[in-house]
RNA sequence: GGCAGGUUGUCCGAGUGGCCAAUGGAAGCGGACUGUAAAUCCGUCGGCGUACGCCUACGCAGGUUCGAAUCCUGCACCUGCCA
């Protein structure tokens, strides 16, 4: 048995560890040799977002341990969905979740190595599951499941409770997660599955289907679910969910996403995100405490992140238009280059020269009515080229298009976006 | 299949014929203070119009009425109990 440090320990000291099945049996199992963990990720939206990153990492830092690491997409689970707290799902067509497997395939791809001696394993549960009738299923599947335990599974036992209810559909779904377990434990000797601690239920169906029908143990990992200090829960921006796809959240929204991480939460996800060391995160969180203007941490964890999902080359152009756009300079001093590049990454509409401001703001969609423009100036919470616009009329006239092309419009402190000058 | 209850704005949740674009809370957004942070205080929070106003909206479709989120009918969905 080895006695350095394991894998266990450092996704303890890093915050992402929630629950295992058994510490003990887990910790002999990674210290015997290389073991087989796999993560799944339904298709159930056309990208992944913040909670399906903080798997991701885990996988990355397991074949980075040596381990093997099967990426499962589930074609067949997706179609299903598992038990939300709220609501019943609405059932995607099988075309949508057939698409949504696709992207999610190539949005896995560039966190995990998938060639060399320890490549990682993609499969897709549609392979084994869609082959299935359904009494076979019932009769080889379901008869291993017994529905007293089914219920008091937690995300079911909630909704049997709620009066929402639970369709037999969504019942059943933890039945597929275990089958995705049995399937690739017998073909290819996976013995752990990682998930989000909500997933516990699901997980450990897999772990007990095994044990019943193979008389085998295996285990589980789940990662806690990363809260604010709030208790909300991490990755919403406006409302709206932070995506790894660049054409659902760009990298300049990623980016700044990253950059307004609260002081008090810096730290802990520099943890689990980045491949910093304990020494480099601690000092981070020292300057944090002692300049927190120059938000030090936070600049760190923006940039490592951003360059993880999007690329180096994506990180130097985001971080070179937040310094240019945040900066305290006048923009109209740029030049025409820098201010292209700048604003490249911004949120934009083209606008008719002679247009208002109000015009202006929901074009570049700062604003989603012009009521809701014409309340926003009226709050002060609107400039122009980090002029603040007070008169509701105010047109934009050729000056304030910099260099002829575009007029930079702040709502707020923080939301910019390019109004180009339609030609 | 029967009976009962429910379906309101982003969410929760009031509202039982006119004073309802709809009380209240939360979230969101803006301002002040700052550091593109937190906390706090203030403001705002369906669409169009500068505005008297108009339009859309209280599950869907009809109806009664001068007038309906509120009453009636049918439909859909949800929940519970019974078969």
């Amino acid at each position: 048995m080895s006695t350095g440090p394991t894998i266990l320990d450092e996704l303890e000291w890093r915050g992402l560890l929630a629950q295992t099945t058994d510490d003990a049996a887990l910790r002999d199992h990674f210290a015997s040799g290389p073991v087989t963990v796999y993560c799944g990720f339904d298709p159930t939206a056309p990208s992944l977002h913040f909670g399906n990153l903080v798997q991701l990492v885990v996988l990355r830092r397991m074949q980075r341990a040596g381990h093997r690491v099967i990426v499962l997409v589930g074609g067949s689970t997706g179609q299903i969905g598992d038990p939300k707290p709220t609501a019943e799902r609405v059932l995607k067509t099988k075309d949508q979740t057939a698409a949504n497997v696709a992207r999610i395939k190539s949005l896995v791809t560039p966190f995990l190595d998938f060639a060399g001696d320890n490549a990682a394993i993609l499969v897709d549960n549609l392979d084994w599951t869609a082959p299935l009738s359904a009494l076979d299923f019932l009769r080889d599947v379901g008869q291993h499941f017994r529905v007293n335990q089914m219920i008091r599974k937690e995300s079911v036992a909630a909704r049997l409770n709620s009066e929402i209810g639970i369709s037999y559909t969504e019942f059943s779904y933890q039945i597929l997660q275990a089958m995705d377990f049995l399937h690739l434990f017998r073909t290819l000797g996976c013995t752990v599955q990682t998930g989000g601690q909500d997933q516990w239920g699901n997980l450990t169906a897999g772990v007990d289907l095994i044990h019943r029908v193979e008389g085998r143990s295996a285990h589980v990992i789940t990662t806690p679910l990363l809260t604010d200090e709030h208790g909300n829960k991490f990755g919403k921006s406006e409302g709206n969910a932070v995506w790894l796809s660049s054409d659902m959240t760009s990298p300049y929204a990623f980016y700044q996403y990253w950059i307004n991480i609260a002081d008090s939460q810096v730290g802990r996800l520099l943890r689990v995100f980045t491949d910093r060391t304990a020494e480099e995160i601690e000092a981070l969180e020292r300057a944090t405490a002692e300049t927190p203007h120059l938000r030090a941490a936070q600049r760190v964890l923006a940039a490592d992140v951003t360059t993880l999902v999007h690329g180096p080359t994506a990180t130097e152009q985001v971080e070179h238009a937040s310094r240019v756009l945040f900066g305290k300079g006048d923009p109209a001093a740029l030049d025409a280059g820098t201010l292209r590049d700048a604003t490249a990454e911004l949120a934009g509409g083209t606008v008719d020269p002679g247009s208002t401001v109000v015009d202006a703001l929901v074009a570049t969609g700062l604003a989603d009515s012009r009521g809701a423009a014409r309340r926003l100036i009226g709050e002060g919470g609107v400039s122009v080229n980090n002029v603040k616009v007070t008169d509701v009329e105010h047109v934009l006239g050729a000056g304030d298009f910099l260099h002829d092309e575009v007029a930079l419009v702040r709502r707020g402190r923080k939301h910019l976006a390019a109004a180009r000058k339609a030609s």
